[in-house]
DNA sequence: AGTTGGCACTCTCAGCGGGAGAGTGCCAGC
DNA sequence: GCTGGCACTCTCCCGCTGAGAGTGCCAACT
């Protein structure tokens, strides 16, 4: 149903005096603060239709209102409109992205905590995973004549080390030359590739071995997301209410458990979006909103940029951080990896 | 002055009981218990003549003792005795460092997660600071004419991979002919020497730049701690009550503000070295323990393996796994990096 | 029909007081 | 030097109360 125009708009004022300032909205304070030509009583008559509609709450008779989750989903819809970072920012975190070494993780790591500071919530940001790691160039270290380190560059830009045991004693010279001849055989190769290379003596068959193992594995390891914020967070009056709540979040972020709880589903629209509480498929995070949105879906199973906070969240800028960060994480891969994906 | 041997085995009681039971210990909780040969009146005068000793306290009138920071550190010195590891639990963990990268950071990374769970406190531990990072190897990868990607391979075992702007337009396989020159010319020189390099032309003075910016950077960046158990730490009792004391803690570990105040006056001393309370530096930790050990001095400034919590956590135990941890990972360094340092 | 002032009603929150419980401190006797 | 007994003190929990904040509704007004 559609709702009046006079509504709408106490709708959107009681949600945005909510967002900031975290107390239940009274009737009175909003034709005060906001200088409404109406009487309280007025406001009141609205606020009460508001309510039996569910875009509005009650903590108890003598409180004012608060949004419900069906009145922020209206304010994230119809209500909050399309905005933008400012200019001065977008620079600000551009030039930050460029001084950075370009790595996909670093940059997550970048992105997570520039987030998680300007917005004061939590931010998850994963990179992209790539279905498989091909080998760029290999390089053999020999510790002893029984340990060697390998080096092996990605073609998807990570670089991987690993301590290779070899089964019969190689001195550095051999081990050079092992490296120099095995390069040519694994390169551009995949781990699956790199188990059918014919091996000629033990040693080389444990490097091959040790390869395909950690091109396997780093598949895995390469998409760990960064996690920053959680001071923001649960210094949120929401947290302070419920301890109970707090520990249970900062004991998902220090197990690195949150990453699970960004929903696929939410990536496979391709979209950013907002999920807010019981939206959430996570019954640890009911109370809370997730804003996510994927990028880099070109090279792998995406990566994502999330921003988690209490419902009374700044839905505004942390759409538009969320969507610019996103957007920027994506050009940059495809500036600096777009030519080898 | 010494006490009795009654007495001192009465604190001990008292210390232990109160660290596993995080309430303060009744006269007749002791004699039932440990089922002592005395009446509770007995303890109860004993355990007035530790706290006019300055070992014990006393909440209020009517609670049970609590050990003071002195008890603490007599129990730590002279009563907890020398502690290892169980051996099961020493081979579980060597076969998980064995089994990871063979990179410092991630060695560190791997002993917080460990130590974190296997206290219940937070862990911090970082990798040993290079005074200076060696080229071992350059590689240049072409993304277009005017950009690169350089990634070097440094004697310290660390690879840095960094964005290169060209000022000419140089294709590919200049590019690889430009990386084939340069790498004997900086193989094995650390910043200052590159910077002495002579270029051929503006694109290689260009890559040199970057080369020796990059090697200064990531010598700060390679001394970045690893941080793990908040969850366990704020889960505590102690923080349960006052809530403000978690959240600076938080905050703390959020801006990873802690690694400060981990103090470098503890790691000069060479060994390991358990801070009670006022002992330690910072206000911040102020009713807190610190437990630290060094390692690895001799690959630059010393790393340190560091366990924080309450006052009230398990010296035994934690003493046990720091010096544990620090030692497998200066075996580590040792075994991997021993030739190169 | 929409708006308004007024007023009763409801619910929270902080502060107060008292009773139960837990432990100590001390003393007198062994 | 040890012990049982007992008074004393302090916390914690419970229920109560009064103040304050806001609403819900009604009757009157435009």
């Amino acid at each position: 149903m559609a709702l009046s125009d006079r509504r709408e708009s106490i709708l959107q004022i009681v949600i945005q005096d909510y967002i900031e300032t975290a107390t239940p909205v009274a009737s009175r304070h909003v034709v005060e603060r906001y200088a409404l030509p109406t009487s309280a009583a007025t406001i009141r008559h609205e606020m009460r239709l508001l309510e039996s509609e569910g875009y509005l709450t009650h903590p108890h008779t003598s409180a004012g209102r608060v949004p419900s989750n069906r009145g922020y989903r209206h304010f994230v819809q119809s209500l909050m409109g399309h905005a933008e970072l400012g200019v001065a920012e977008q620079a600000t975190v551009r030039h930050q992205f460029f001084q950075a070494a370009p790595a996909v993780d670093e940059w997550a790591e970048l992105a997570a905590n520039v987030l998680a500071r300007s917005l004061g919530l939590l931010a998850v940001v994963a990179p992209p995973q790539p279905q498989r790691l091909r080998v760029r160039q290999l390089e053999l270290i020999s510790l002893n004549d029984l340990l060697a380190l390998m080096i092996v560059v990605v073609q998807e830009a990570r670089v991987i080390r690993q301590l290779t045991p070899l089964p019969a004693p190689c001195p550095p010279e051999q081990l050079d030359a092992m490296a120099h001849r095995l390069n040519s055989d694994v390169n551009g190769h995949d781990a699956d590739t790199v188990r059918t290379v014919p091996a000629a003596d033990a040693d080389e068959q444990a490097v091959l071995d040790t390869l395909a193992r950690v091109l396997d594995r780093d598949v895995e390891r390469s998409g760990v997301a960064s996690i920053a914020g959680l001071g923001g967070v649960v210094g949120q009056p929401e947290f302070h209410a419920e301890p109970e709540r707090s520990l249970q979040l900062i004991d998902l972020v220090d197990r690195q458990a949150i990453t699970e709880l960004v929903p696929s589903a939410a990536l496979e629209t391709g979209g950013l979006r907002v999920l807010i509480g019981e939206d959430n498929p996570s019954d640890l995070l009911q109370d809370c909103s997730l804003v996510v949105a994927p990028y880099g879906a070109a090279y792998g199973r995406a990566g994502y940029v999330a921003i988690i906070g209490p419902t009374r969240m700044n839905y505004s800028r942390s759409v538009a951080a969320t969507r610019f960060h996103s957007a920027l994480l994506q050009e940059m891969m495809d500036t600096v990896y777009g030519g080898a994906a």
